[in-house]
DNA sequence: TTAGGGTTAG
C-alpha cells in the first residue's frame, strides 16, 4: 500500500479504455511515418497513434524505440499507454523491455509500479535486479534496496560493478556502516575492489560514516583515480570536519595534475567555510573564474555560504543578487548567513522577498533559518508568529523538533523562562539534550536558579559526558548558596571523568592560519603572546574588567582560575593579532567552541580601548564587536 | 538496459 502511494498517476490497466486510445484508431497516419522517425523528432503523441494503428503488429524494436523516448522525456502517461498496449495485445515483453519499464517508472516517481513490473518478471538478469535496487536506493528506501540485494544473491544472480556501486550508496550513515563493511568484503571476494565506480562508492560510504582511515585506505588502494574519486575524498574530509586535510589534499592533487570540476570546487569551499579562511576562499573564487568553469547554481550556493561563514555577508549578498537562477538552497544559505550574523531584520526582509517572488517554495530548513534568525536578532514576537503559522500557512510545513528548539531559544533569550519550560513540557516531541541545554543557558543568563537546577539535573541524566552542564549547574547551586550541592556536582564531574573538547582559536594573517590552543605551548611566538595577554588584562582591569572566574571548569583557587582564563585560546589569538597585524586592522577570530563569557567581555574591552572591530565566529554564530558593544546583545 | 563525488540546517 505504501509503495502504491508513490504512483502519481492512474494505473496502466485504466488506460485500456482511455478515450485517446479509442479515438486514435480513427486517425489516418501517413504511411511514410514510422515510429523511429516520430520518436527521433520528439513526436511522442504521434508515435502513440502509430502504435495504436499497428496493434498486435508492434514488435520489440517498436516498443524499444517508443519506451526509450518515454524514458528520456520522463513521459509517464505515454509510458503507461505503451505498457497498457503490451497487456492488451498479449505481448510478452523480454527482460530488456521489462527493465526499461522499471527504469521509466522509477524516473517518474512510480516506485510501486516499478516493483509490480519487477515482481511479474518470469526471468530476471543482473541488470533488472540492479535497476530495481537502484530505484529503491535513489528514492531513499535503503532497507528495501538491501533486502533486494540479499534476495539477488540468494537467487544465484551474480552482482556486477553497477550493482555494487548502487548498493553501497544505500549503506551511508551509522546504521548502514556495518552492512557497508560486509558488502566491502563481498566486493573483495568478487574482485571488484579496484573498479573506480565501486571504489568511489566505497570511499564515500566510509567517509559519510565518519570512518576516515577506511576511506583513506580505499582511496590509496585504487589503481586509477578520476575527478569523482578525488572529489569524493576531499568532500569526505570536509564533511568530517577535517578541513585542513581536505585543503592539503586538494592542493596536492592539483599539483599532481588533477582536473577539478564544479563539485570539486564546491567541496573545497565547504572546507574553507569550516576554517573561515576568507583569503583562501577568495583565491579559490578567483581560480574558478580564471579556469573558465561555469558558475552554476551549486557553485554559487557554495560561494554564498563560504563568504557569509568567513564573515563577509555583504559579498555573499552580492553573489545572491546576481544569480540568474536560485534554488531553495540559495535562499537558505543567504538566510543562514544573516541569521549567524544576528541580522534578524535582513532575515525577515529576505524571507518576505522569497514569498513575493514565489518561484521557490520555502522548506523546513528555510523555517529553521528564519526562526533562528529571529532568535539571534532578538525578534521573539515575529519568530513566534512565524512558528505558529508554519503548519497552517501556505507552505504547510509541520514543525519538527528543531523548530520547537528554536522557540525554546526565542523564549529563553528574552527571559521568558517559565513559558519556555512549559513549552518544552507540552511539545509533541521528547526533548533532546540540545533543547534542555538551550534552556539551561537561558537560566544562567537570566539567573533563574530554580528552573535551572531542575533542567540541569535532567541534562546530567541524558548527557552525562558534557562538562559544560556540570559547570553551569554547579554555578547555579553556588549562586543559590547551596554549597553542599555545588560540591556534589563537582565531585560527580570528577567521577564521570568528563572530557571537554579542547578549545582552539585561529586567525588568518598574510595567508597563514595561526592556530592557538588553550594555554598554548605550540605557537612560535607563544611567550610574546602570553606576555601581551597579561599586559592587556592589567590595562583592562583599570577600566573595569573583572575576570569571570565561574567560567573555569577546574576546582582550583582564584589565582589559578585567573591564570586559566588568561590562557583561553581566543584571548591568545586576539593578543597575537595586536602584536603581529597592521595597526587598526579588523580582528577576525574563529573559535571551534562557543565563546566563554569572560573572553566575550575581554574582546569588548579590546574593541573599545584599541578602537578595533572584532569579528569573532564561534561554534554557533558571529559576534561583531565595535566600541565595546556586541551584535549578539550579550546573549549567545 | 543497471553505477560513483556536490551546495543550505543540525
Amino acid at each position: 500500500m505504501l509503495l502504491r502511494s508513490f504512483c502519481l498517476y492512474f494505473h496502466v490497466k485504466d488506460l485500456l479504455l482511455s478515450p485517446i486510445y479509442t479515438f486514435s484508431r480513427r486517425i489516418s497516419i501517413s504511411p511514410s511515418s514510422n515510429l523511429k522517425t516520430l520518436c527521433s523528432n520528439g513526436q511522442l503523441n504521434e508515435a502513440l497513434l502509430q502504435m495504436a494503428i499497428l496493434g498486435s503488429e508492434m514488435k520489440f524494436e517498436g516498443y524499444d524505440t517508443i519506451l526509450n523516448q518515454c524514458v528520456s522525456q520522463r513521459a509517464i502517461r505515454e509510458g503507461q499507454r505503451v505498457h497498457a498496449h503490451m497487456i492488451k495485445t498479449c505481448y510478452l515483453p523480454p527482460v530488456y523491455l521489462r527493465t526499461r519499464l522499471i527504469v521509466l517508472y522509477n524516473k517518474c516517481d512510480c516506485l510501486g509500479d516499478a516493483r509490480e513490473v519487477f515482481d511479474e518478471m518470469p526471468l530476471r538478469n543482473v541488470v533488472s535486479w540492479t535497476a530495481m535496487i537502484s530505484a529503491y536506493s535513489q528514492r531513499g528506501f535503503a532497507s528495501q534496496a538491501l533486502n533486494l540485494f540479499v534476495a539477488m544473491l540468494r537467487s544465484g544472480t551474480e552482482p556486477n560493478e553497477f550493482t555494487f556501486a548502487t548498493i553501497l550508496t544505500s549503506c551511508i550513515g551509522s546504521l548502514g556502516f556495518q552492512i557497508g563493511r560486509q558488502i566491502h568484503s563481498i566486493v573483495i571476494k568478487r574482485n571488484y575492489e579496484s573498479h573506480m565506480f565501486v571504489g568511489s562508492s566505497l570511499l564515500d560510504m566510509y567517509a559519510k560514516s565518519g570512518r576516515v582511515h577506511e576511506a583513506h585506505g580505499v582511496f590509496q588502494s585504487l589503481p586509477e583515480r578520476d575527478v569523482v574519486v578525488c572529489t569524493a575524498i576531499i568532500s569526505g574530509y570536509a564533511q568530517m570536519g577535517l578541513d585542513v586535510e581536505a585543503l592539503k589534499l586538494f592542493r596536492q592533487l592539483q599539483s599532481e595534475g588533477m582536473h577539478s570540476n564544479y563539485v570539486t570546487y564546491a567541496s573545497v569551499l565547504t572546507a574553507l567555510s569550516g576554517l573561515a579562511a576568507l583569503n583562501h576562499g577568495k583565491q579559490v573564487h578567483n581560480h574558478v573564474l580564471r579556469s573558465g568553469q561555469s558558475l552554476n547554481v551549486v557553485l554559487l550556493n557554495s560561494l554564498i555560504d563560504m563568504y557569509s561563514k568567513c564573515g563577509n555577508v555583504c559579498y555573499a549578498r552580492r553573489i545572491f543578487d546576481h544569480m540568474s537562477e536560485r534554488t531553495c538552497i540559495s535562499w537558505n544559505a543567504m538566510l543562514v548567513g544573516y541569521s549567524k550574523h544576528g541580522m534578524g531584520g535582513e532575515v525577515l526582509e529576505l524571507f518576505k522577498l522569497m514569498r513575493e517572488e514565489n518561484k521557490v517554495k520555502p522548506d523546513s530548513i528555510t523555517y529553521l533559518a528564519v526562526l533562528s534568525g529571529c532568535s539571534h536578532g532578538q525578534l521573539e514576537h515575529k519568530g513566534l508568529e512565524i512558528f505558529y503559522n508554519m503548519a497552517d500557512g501556505k507552505d504547510g510545513i509541520e514543525p519538527d523538533i528543531e523548530h520547537y528548539g528554536c522557540v525554546v531559544d526565542l523564549l529563553g533569550r528574552v527571559g521568558r523562562i517559565e513559558e519556555a519550560f512549559d513549552f518544552i513540557r507540552k511539545m509533541p516531541y521528547v526533548p533532546t539534550a540540545a533543547i534542555w541545554g538551550s534552556l539551561l543557558g537561558s537560566c544562567r543568563v537570566h539567573s533563574n536558579v530554580d528552573i535551572g537546577i531542575i533542567v540541569g539535573q535532567k541534562l546530567l541524566e541524558i548527557e552525562p559526558e558534557n562538562a559544560g552542564n556540570y559547570v553551569i549547574l554547579s554555578n547555579l547551586h553556588a549562586s543559590a548558596g547551596k554549597w553542599e550541592d555545588m560540591r556534589n556536582i563537582r565531585d560527580l564531574m570528577q567521577e564521570k571523568a568528563v572530557i571537554k573538547e579542547p578549545g582552539r582559536s585561529w586567525v588568518e594573517l598574510d595567508q597563514i592560519v595561526h592556530t592557538f590552543h588553550a594555554s598554548d605551548h605550540t605557537h612560535p611566538r607563544r611567550e610574546e603572546v602570553a606576555r601581551k595577554v597579561k599586559e592587556l588584562a592589567i590595562k583592562f582591569k583599570e577600566e573595569g574588567y573583572v575576570p569571570n572566574l565561574s567560567c573555569v571548569l577546574y576546582d582550583v583557587d582564584e589565582e589559578q582560575k585567573e591564570k586559566v582564563l588568561l590562557g583561553h585560546s581566543e584571548k591568545l589569538a586576539m593578543a597575537f593579532w595586536l602584536i603581529a597585524a597592521p595597526e587598526g586592522a579588523t580582528i577576525r577570530v574563529i573559535k571551534n567552541l562557543r565563546v566563554c563569557v569572560d573572553c566575550h567581555s575581554f574582546a569588548k574591552f579590546v574593541s573599545k580601548l584599541y578602537a578595533r572591530t572584532i569579528i569573532l565566529r564561534d561554534k554557533n554564530r558571529f559576534h561583531n564587536i565595535v566600541g565595546g558593544i556586541c551584535s549578539c546583545g550579550d546573549y549567545w
